[in-house]
DNA sequence: AGCCTTTGACCAGCG
DNA sequence: TCGCTGGTCAAAGGC
């Protein structure tokens, strides 16, 4: 990563942090690409709330651009989309993005708390990374129950906090790209230690935004960042707070930490235990404890440990949980256990940082419904030049950071990125139905937005193609399962496959 | 005994 | 070339 970039993300996050602790802030670089979010116009540093309002503010002229969160936001919202308990999606599948991307935010009650709008900055798309999981992650066991949160990744978040920390990093990242050409990666969610091993992410999350880093990084090959958001639920104890990095399925050995400029946090390096992988991960937390912010670098070339072996490692006492409820683990789960190491890293160019981070290529997802996506260009959006990927990078590095809506409480750890070139991300083991799909500006292949077909479980899971590589996908999760993965799990092409078959 | 964390020192990149 | 900064190393200690 670039030490500039990285820089002006902690610095902004920093920022953030020590002026609200307890509440999430955003801080944007002026970036131009931002300033389409921002009224204010260049130089404009919006607050917190400002940057969140116009997240996901009804306003947003752009709607093509919608984010999945804003999508998925729409869709929640509007009963056309969702007929019925919301719940239960038993959705359209063809219910089409377009009708709902004009749809404001939603204020959902239950897991939507708040609104939920937002320009998406198509800049979530990092086309140029092979495969970008977003992990929703960070999210604790405990919150697990709650229907805010998601329940795989490693890191529970809720689906705003999610959204919002994707948005706001999408956004970030988009504008990165613009200067910089793309960012890369995708976006894991690297589940925050405090959010995973917590069961509330405590709060203060803060909710920065490191926006831009995502993609600039010049150094690390492959950065899967993955910020944790915290969870809003400041209200849960604190106690959570861990000192161990999120549960991502991996082990992880520390191996360094300093205090980074900019940052009133000190920043833990960890490698992956794994002989040979090269995946290190960089955590930031707060004084109490909470992850502010994860960054994967490279990409796993083995599979996850074993629930069971990971519980222990992480003092989990119930490993699966870990591994069905967080994000993160399922994000990175499926990289490692699809990843393969492949020679090829994907055609897009990515940054060194990318690189290195998909080192292992994941084989081209199964079940990825490209036909339909392909398509589905209903909505197909011209911002190339966002979404176009930088030349220059080669990796993907994506960083969510937590934004936290300044209506939460809750501080949100931020969602790392995740790039990984070929996993397969439809395979999480649950099951998932298409409910819709909508193309984004700068990128040819339209969304696909999958909920969770468990009655009763409300996470959804969105899948992105990048532009440059259609192999390269980025999944984010929203919610938590509320049930256990469906025993029949077989194969992730099954699932895939009957995914893309819908 | 093995693994992990801590922590100061060292190294490399950048301005 | 120098200083700053981030990232890594490796010894020491703890669990």
């Amino acid at each position: 990563m670039t030490k500039n970039d990285e820089t002006s993300l902690s610095s902004s996050a920093s920022a953030s942090r020590a002026s609200a602790p307890l509440r999430p802030t955003i801080t944007l670089p002026p970036r131009s690409s931002m300033e389409t979010l921002f009224p204010g116009g260049p130089g404009f540093s919006p607050g917190p709330m400002t940057l969140v309002s116009n997240f996901f503010s009804d306003n947003d002229p752009d709607s093509d651009c919608r984010s999945f969160s804003q999508l998925l936001a729409g869709a929640m919202a509007s009963p056309a989309a969702f007929p019925g308990p919301r719940p239960s999606f038993s959705t359209d599948p063809q219910v089409s993005a377009s009708s709902k991307e004009d749809r404001t935010s939603v204020d959902a009650a239950g897991d939507f708390e708040f609104r939920f709008k937002q320009n998406r900055p198509s800049g979530l798309v990092i086309a140029q990374s092979p495969l970008f999981t977003v992990p929703p992650g960070l999210s604790p066991t405990c919150l697990l129950d709650s229907p805010g949160f998601f329940s795989q990744g490693p890191f529970v978040m809720s689906h705003q906090q999610a959204l919002a920390q994707v948005t706001a990093q999408a956004a970030q990242a988009h504008s990165h790209m613009q200067l910089q050409a793309k960012f890369p990666s995708s976006l894991s969610v690297a589940p925050a230690a405090s959010l995973t091993q917590f069961p509330s992410f405590a709060s203060n999350t803060k909710a920065h935004e490191q926006m831009p880093p995502l993609v600039s990084d010049t150094r690390t090959a492959v950065k899967e960042s993955s910020g944790l958001s915290q969870s809003d639920q400041r209200s849960q104890p604190s106690s959570f707070t861990v000192d161990k990095p999120a549960d991502d399925g991996y082990n992880w050995r520390k191996y360094g930490q300093k205090q980074v400029k900019g940052s009133e946090y000190p920043r833990s390096y960890y490698k992956c235990t794994h002989p040979s992988c090269p995946v290190k991960k960089k955590v930031e937390r707060s004084l109490d404890g909470q992850v502010t912010e994860i960054i994967y670098k490279g990409q796993h070339n083995h599979q996850a440990p074993l629930p069971n072996k990971r519980a222990k490692d992480t003092g989990n006492p119930n490993g699966n949980s870990n591994f069905q409820e967080n994000p993160e683990l399922a994000s990175q789960n499926q990289t490692g256990n699809l990843n393969k190491p492949k020679e090829g890293l994907p055609a897009y160019s990515l940054s060194k940082k990318d690189q290195e981070s998909s080192q292992a290529i994941p084989e081209h997802l199964p079940g990825s419904s490209d036909s339909e996506e392909m398509d589905d260009a209903e909505t197909r959006g011209d911002e190339k030049g966002e979404d176009e990927p930088d030349p220059k990078r080669r990796n993907t590095e994506v960083r969510v950071s937590d934004q936290v809506s300044s209506h939460r409480t809750v501080t949100e750890p931020r969602i790392i990125v995740q790039t990984t070139s070929e996993v397969d991300l439809l395979d999480d083991g649950y099951r998932w139905r298409k409910y819709g799909q909508k193309v984004v500006k700068g990128n040819p292949y339209p969304r696909s937005y999958y909920k969770c077909t468990n009655p009763g479980c409300n996470v959804r899971k969105h899948v992105e193609r990048a532009a440059t590589d259609p192999k390269a996908v980025i999944t984010t999760y929203e919610g938590k399962h509320n049930h256990d993965v469906p025993a029949a799990k077989s194969s992730s092409h099954n699932t895939a496959n009957s995914i893309a078959s819908q």
